[in-house]
DNA sequence: ACCTGAACACCGTTCAAGT
DNA sequence: ACCTGAACACCGTTCAAGT
């Protein structure tokens, strides 16, 4: 069952080293089986050993293309967060003024968090490369294009820089929400499984019962939208103290 | 110098198994002890060994008093989260109307994030005891007391329940990168350490340089005042539109 | 050039044994 | 009753050695 398919010559297997299923191994290679590993069983499983096994290697041969599991970690993030560059309804400039800008550019970020629920708390939580960059727009060109395309839309300097703030704040919060109900599946289960004690727990929180079914409920799309279009009116009066100024 | 005060009796020395100055474990001792190491040197640096160290004791005595490592954090998130029970500033229910007992609760949890910035974190990951649980509002007391007070002001069970997740959103985002830019004191420094290459990367992005200043000043303070009352004044709309339908 | 074996200093956790 | 020694199965990381 094993090897009945491949069938090596003589030939392929004298002149080649490697067996040819074998890709050699690349940064790439490892970091995007580090991404798989996370997504599939939570960022606590990825040991460079795990990893090494995953790639069918030892875990020392790693060490050829990072310097070590922290550097492995931070590629993981600007690898995850670079997908928002190929992301066709994110854009770099504002093209249709500033709100669908920012609209475009949140729901991309969303969009990469649903996609990683267990990767994603990393993006929020790994030191950034400046203690003012924040996280989840912690990435120098995203960065500097937000400046840019906010300025030009009438922003002031300061003013910018608050949107900026407030933008990240507005995102960390409701994605790290939103990600760890995804990502609970494992983790939350066990406490609350054993169904008796959970009900005679809430006997004493008559609220909390009662509300239970919408605290429950599943809203963190319009919820999302919702924060937003409130961060847009706040920033609209933001923008508007320049223009006073101007 | 170790033993000049104390002079223990023979009596003492036959009777009493333990040296005088050695205090019995107990599962609070431990807990905060925990807690002191977090706050003195992060998370990462809190292991069963390294915590039984501090306590004169081997790492295998922890287990009589603790199950394991995961539900010490838990023990540490929810010790950190009952500190706010004491805080005189913190009201259980409202007494000055729902702005006054959100603004008092806002700034318990702050006070709580700012008192241990590296443990905060914790408080923010840790799955919580059911999914619809949200932190840093996450006990079970908070969230029923939370209810119950906005109901009593007014607001609909709906509306208290969008109220629960718009102000746990707002805080956890708003904590969270206030307090990484606390406890990056030992993390983030490495990276833009050598000048030469930080200055050369930022020629890049001009804005960036321009604006640093503006990015790295700290106005969290008042960053979390304007943001708390845009909070305020979108649940206010929450709860005028209960209003309208009662 | 690329990978590995062996080693080091750490982990969390269990359990029989000590006092 | 409370603590520990020894052991197990894991870690990250280094470095001389293999092909």
């Amino acid at each position: 069952m094993s090897d009945s398919t491949e069938q090596p010559t003589d030939a392929e297997a004298t002149t080649m080293v490697a067996p040819v299923g074998r890709v050699p191994l690349s940064r790439e290679r490892i970091v995007s089986a580090a991404i798989a590993l996370i997504d599939e069983r939570g960022v606590a499983s990825l040991s460079m050993r795990r990893l090494g096994k995953e790639l069918d290697v030892e875990a020392m041969s790693l060490y050829r293309y990072l310097p070590g599991r922290e550097d492995l970690l931070n590629a993981v993030v600007d690898t995850i967060i670079d997908e928002m560059y190929v992301d066709p309804d994110v854009v770099i400039e504002p093209s249709n003024g500033w709100q669908d800008y920012l609209q475009r550019l949140a729901h991309g970020i969303r969009r990469v968090a649903l996609a990683h629920p267990k990767a994603f708390p990393l993006v929020a939580s790994r030191p950034t490369e400046a203690p003012w960059l924040r996280p989840p727009l912690r990435d120098l060109r995203w960065v500097e294009s937000f400046l840019n395309g906010l300025l030009r839309e009438g922003f002031s300097e300061e003013g910018a820089v608050v949107a900026y703030k407030a933008f990240t704040s507005f995102l960390l919060g409701h994605l790290l929400l939103e990600v760890s109900t995804l990502g609970a599946d494992l983790t939350a289960l066990d406490v609350f499984n054993d169904d008796e004690s959970h009900e005679s727990d809430l006997a004493e929180f008559p609220w909390i019962s009662r509300l239970r079914p919408w605290l429950a409920e599943d809203h963190a799309a319009s919820e999302f939208e919702d924060s937003l279009e409130g961060l847009l009116g706040r920033l609209t009066v933001v923008r508007g103290e320049t223009r006073e100024r101007a």
